[in-house]
DNA sequence: ATATGTGCAAATCTTTTGCAAATTC
DNA sequence: GAATTTGCAAAAGATTTGCACATAT
């Protein structure tokens, strides 16, 4: 399985995406970078893209089971190690609220912040130019060349918010 | 055989000491808010303190253990738990280029970014009053009142940008 | 035909839990 | 002395690996 993990770096680094791939060509982009389609990938990828919210390895396991009850827990953990080094998924962590899990989302066109309420759970998304800038700045400033990046900020959301 | 040991990439660069706590304060902040203090707790928010680094659970073990041999590993994670409960750490995952592990460092005066290089792994830390403005952007058109933030970024450093 | 992906079982790693003994206030 | 914390052993989760078999191009 090379290029895959064993190493926590992967050996090859991951294609970066280019921002904004379209819910519709996921498959298709796999399959312009050579990547070999398998139903269970085809399946996999049609969840992650119709899912309506950010999913776990194990949920996505879950729903794929579904599908096809003989979809291995392994091979979901292969197939967004396969998309992670695509640069085809986010990976996020939603501020630990639930453990060590990892989500995983499509990746957007615009990268939009997790905002996670630690009180009732829910997780918003936000957009921002600020958020654009940021990043050139940081490119600009480091010479830093970003391939991915997360915000993730934790506390009490409008309905939570504590008087 | 816990640790940093199988781990291929080179040890991360230093990383300033975090001081955002002044160094000899985690301790009285704790009393002040009422925790029993032990040896174990005191030794170990003594490395965090020090840390040239961001540690993970199991590295910060292996450096207590040299001070006491019998410091349990649990010990660790409940002491991590009880800071991050207290606000007085923050939880890093520093784009998961070493799996799921999770990095800590006392919480500084400041919120910064993680600049990861998924080339040579090297961890820079950067400072923004960008960051700031998109802070205040999100509290104020969310009404969400940020408990933490996180902002890590995964690219190329200077040192090892492509072309 | 052949490289690549999959399922299965087992291994790793990280983190958590139950409980008796030790420690702090 | 009562409440809290620790160590130890074991459990629980999450993710990875080795290998024979199946599948895609």
């Amino acid at each position: 399985m090379p290029g895959e993990s064993k190493d926590a770096r992967p050996e090859t680094p991951a294609v970066p995406a280019k921002a904004g791939i379209q819910a519709v060509s996921l498959e298709q982009e796999l399959i312009s970078r050579g990547v070999r389609m398998t139903h269970q990938r085809r399946l996999l990828i049609q969840i992650i893209q119709t899912a309506e919210s950010h999913l776990d390895a194990i949920a996505l396991w879950q729903r794929a089971r579904s599908q096809d009850p003989t979809l291995n827990k392994v091979t979901v953990y292969r197939t967004l190690a396969m998309l992670k080094k695509h640069g085809l998924v986010d990976e996020l962590d939603l501020m630990h609220l639930e453990g060590g899990k990892h989500f995983y989302e499509a990746k957007a066109s615009r990268d939009h912040i997790h905002l996670a309420c630690i009180k009732c759970g829910r997780i918003q998304e936000f957009e921002s130019s600020l958020f654009e800038k940021l990043k050139g700045q940081i490119e600009r400033q480091r010479r830093f060349n970003i391939k991915v990046v997360r915000v993730e900020a934790g506390g009490y959301c409008d309905k939570c918010r504590e008087h």
